[in-house]
DNA sequence: GCAACTGATTTTGAAATGCAACCAGTTTGG
DNA sequence: CCAAACTGGTTGCATTTCAAAATCAGTTGC
């Protein structure tokens, strides 16, 4: 059932798993945004709907990219971490943030977070795999050298509603 | 009703123009496979159907990633071209190629040319994208040395098919 | 004990997909 | 010169998947 696939060929394969346009913007949402509980996935940008959050999540676990735990702090409440092989994502998600910043129509606020990724390059990606391979499998924390990198970008994207603020008030 | 997005975040965007899947393989089979009418395209590994075909070369000459003109030799054969844009995914699907030979139940047949991909990283990968601005977008080729990447990954592809046939036939 | 919150499920309709047949013009082989 | 094969598709229809809204039952805080 789950092996039953169109080919063997990486590229498709890859598709399988995220070959739809909600998948990747959840594993986005953990990763850039940090959110680790279904109501928090649930406030994305794009509006997720809760069935499709929760077929997608299942699926993300089955195939293991999530693991999904209790959260001690409320009976119903889980908390879903990243696996290696989602963390892996990162310079894929590094490499479609930067296409897609110089062919699409992309806002500002939003995509200073690619900017900031693509001007990074790989020892950045390096970085904040690191923590979030500390944040979500318990891996022992690299020396912590200033601010983390989910931060760095957080307070980029911060500073540029601000400005934009600012300025539609002076306009 | 094109600039209708779900937000102006540069991998939703990335998402709505190949969160599919079958936009992606069209554009494998064109960059690595080298193919360039309908025809071709139609014997993908994955057994794509006629009308989603035609209904995505559709949409990605309007999305700007491909580019249509009639074949001088045959009256009503169409040569699709890649643009910029589409030459610019080479780096997305080596790291796609990457993680799903790292991630998934790959073949060795169709790995091949993603193992050799990875190897080769963004020096290979830019001979490549140059090579495609070539045949694609008639720009001035650079000095020749050697077969082409494509052409290199499509012997390397043949080698693992006969060994494996051979292995086969001792087995 | 009640409102708000938890991660869902159900219902219903719309859209995408898959399959097979078909088409009209073009080229090729004999 | 004619039939067969090839060209890039189109059409109709059944099936599957996707998506929005409403709903749900258990949990928690007050």
């Amino acid at each position: 059932m789950t092996d039953d696939h169109r080919s063997g060929c990486p590229i498709n394969l890859s598709l399988e798993v995220f070959g739809d346009k909600w998948s990747l913007l959840i594993l986005r949402d953990m990763i850039f945004g940090g959110k680790r509980h279904f109501r928090e996935l649930l406030r994305s940008q794009e509006g997720i709907s809760s069935n499709i959050l929760a077929d997608r999540l299942k699926t993300l676990v089955d195939i293991g990219m999530l693991t999904k735990r209790d959260d001690p702090s409320h009976k119903q409440k889980a908390i879903y971490s990243l696996t290696e092989m989602a963390i892996a994502l990162v310079p894929i998600m590094a490499h479609l943030g930067a296409w897609g910043r110089r062919h699409l129509p992309v806002s500002e606020e939003l995509s200073i977070r690619a900017q900031l990724m693509e001007e990074g390059g790989p020892p950045l990606w390096e970085r904040f795999m690191d923590e979030l391979r500390t944040e979500h499998l318990g891996a022992a924390p690299a020396a912590p050298e200033g601010p983390s990198v989910r931060e760095t970008l957080q307070a980029a994207y911060e500073e540029v509603v601000a400005r934009k603020a600012k300025e539609r008030q002076i306009a």
